[in-house]
DNA sequence: CACAACTAAGTTGTGCACAACTGAATTGCC
DNA sequence: GGCAATTCAGTTGTGCACAACTTAGTTGTG
């Protein structure tokens, strides 16, 4: 990459952010049948997974800061989905767990993974060896010290 | 891509959001000398290769629509760098066009892909690679006919 | 010519993402 | 015990992204 090049098609990052948006089209109406968005979604696989956790460790999982997962939150509260109760033990944290609603929404949502290969026709090996590159890439550049 | 895992961190489309948010936070931070975000980075070089451009042709190139490049386009006049005249031969389009500021940008941008490259020692190689994946899957993924 | 169909740009509303900050609770250290 | 540093969640402000819609201008067809 020491090549002086602008043109959109050959940058590596906005074929990411293209890639990206593409895969979000297809979770979006996908989705769509549940009431969730591709990030809400990513939550809710969490909490199943879990049963339960802090906002902390939630954020930790989907590497994102607090600014975006408590409105994020507080909307899968407003839809029911789940609980959020202040931590008894320590009162800095607020566990969330999905309610019944939130629960029975799984049953909807195991089809969601066979939909979206479905839907894109890729192959496993192909996305294993995708998804090692991404990776890679995505430790490189979050270990690059930023000014 | 059949089975039915949904751990974070084996999800391709999950690895594709954190690889593009982390380039995202990288340009983010290269970008900051200059006053641009990544999106209106993406514009001006656009710009500047063209000259000047319709509205529609920008969005065409960016693969974005015009709920997000019209406020975009709006912040980029506000801050000095390109002007917006509707055209003469059809009042419908809208010609956008780098002002001085905007060219003169172009001298501290050339610094930017270089920059790029140190802060995340990627090797040509392997970005190609991936940029070619990329590339494939976006177009697979563009074609999926959503319900 | 008239009117329907289409096109370009913009607006509104919702949601995600991040920086910078606030406030409350906890921990660490002397 | 007391106080500084840290931690956790949340808020505010800015910007990107997209769906759905509006408005104005253009084109096509009878």
């Amino acid at each position: 990459m020491t090549t002086e090049t602008y043109r959109l098609d050959e940058m590596i990052c906005f074929a990411l952010h293209s890639a990206s948006r593409a895969f979000d089209a297809v979770y979006r109406s996908v989705l769509k049948d549940l009431g969730l968005t591709y990030p809400q979604y990513l939550v809710m696989l969490v909490l199943w997974e879990h049963g339960e956790l802090p906002v902390k460790r939630i954020a930790e999982q989907m590497r994102l800061d607090t600014g975006t997962i408590s409105p994020l939150l507080k909307r899968l509260e407003a839809a029911g989905l789940v609980r959020r109760d202040r931590s008894a033990e320590d009162e800095r944290s607020v566990t969330v767990r999905p309610t019944e609603a939130g629960l029975d929404l799984r049953e909807r949502a195991v089809a969601v993974p066979h939909r979206i290969a479905e839907a894109t026709g890729l192959e496993l090996a192909d996305v294993t060896e995708l998804r090692e590159r991404l990776q890679r890439l995505t430790a490189i550049l979050s270990a690059a010290d930023l000014p």
